[in-house]
DNA sequence: TTAATTTCCTATAGGATTTGTAGGTTTTAA
DNA sequence: TTAAAACCTACAAATCCTATAGGAAATTAA
């Protein structure tokens, strides 16, 4: 299961994503946009999604941290993306906030971690979750940020 | 990630498996044999992966309640496989140990939860997360027991 | 220069969950 | 009658998650 954290910093994205998205249609250049002209504040994604505003901010600056978010001090200030939302895969996002995407650490690919008690070349259930992290990889690496906004009603 | 509880159990299962399918090949039946004719203790499991075995006791008990392992009480006693390893999904054993697959209680199938700060119909994570459950399931769903114990030497 | 706004940083409190232990009861076989 | 085993409940210890506190530093604008 997602932590909390995962799910409030998907719901701060779309809000950065929408962001995103309309300023490059503002200027008619399209992708030569600089989404460091319009930040947007803390303050504002709470009104938007109400969670708690001081949580946000450490999940804000650990996006920051983990490469995904730029940010701007200061009054008028605020957080950005980095790149375009379709260039931030998902489990970018879900390992910096969750960590390992994979079932066991000896399976891990970012978080690898040896398993004293098995021989992972022999034993079954290494194999199986290797299994199920692929399939999770196969999801999360493809869809970005971008399919956060993509709206299905009517 | 696996809880503990759920990684031992996989490999008390492995044991049992083991024990099965032997069991199975010597009655000549094949599938007409009954395991609870031959069943493992507690002791026995431990001795062969090494691990607490007060915290094994309780992992066994919830896979019994949970309809996957028969016992018998006793000397002589212990727990044995209540259907074919072919028969038991790994699903069915992580969600009686760790609870729901899903990512998110809004997704889930069998500890479904509604969503109160978000419409699901719209929602895009929503949408996305119920994408990785169902990649999941593909795996978990379809391998089963007998994949424990598949041996990949050589 | 001053005030307001905002990100940045670290520590920590409180609660929940996970992990494991303890101690005893009941059942069965020899 | 004894030993071995499952069964049951409570609880202790450790870890992790969630959230809060209290400022420091940077930026903007009056």
């Amino acid at each position: 299961m997602l932590s909390k954290k995962a799910q409030y910093a998907f719901r701060a994205l779309s809000t950065l994503v929408r962001t995103d998205l309309e300023h490059r249609n503002a200027s008619d250049g399209g992708s030569a946009a600089n989404p460091a002209e319009s930040p947007t504040s803390i303050t504002e994604m709470v009104k938007i999604h109400p969670m708690s505003t001081k949580f946000l901010e450490t999940i804000l600056l650990d996006l920051k941290r983990g490469g995904i978010l730029g940010s701007k001090k200061g009054k008028g200030g605020g957080y950005y993306l980095l790149k375009h939302p379709e260039d931030t895969p998902l489990a970018q996002v879900i390992r910096i906030l969750d960590g390992p995407i994979a079932p066991l650490p000896c399976v891990s690919l970012h978080f690898y971690e040896r398993c004293h008690d098995c021989n992972e070349a022999v034993c079954g259930l290494n194999r199986l979750m290797a299994e199920v992290r692929d399939a999770n990889l196969a999801v999360l690496e493809q869809r970005s940020l971008a399919d956060l906004a993509v709206s299905h009603d009517g």
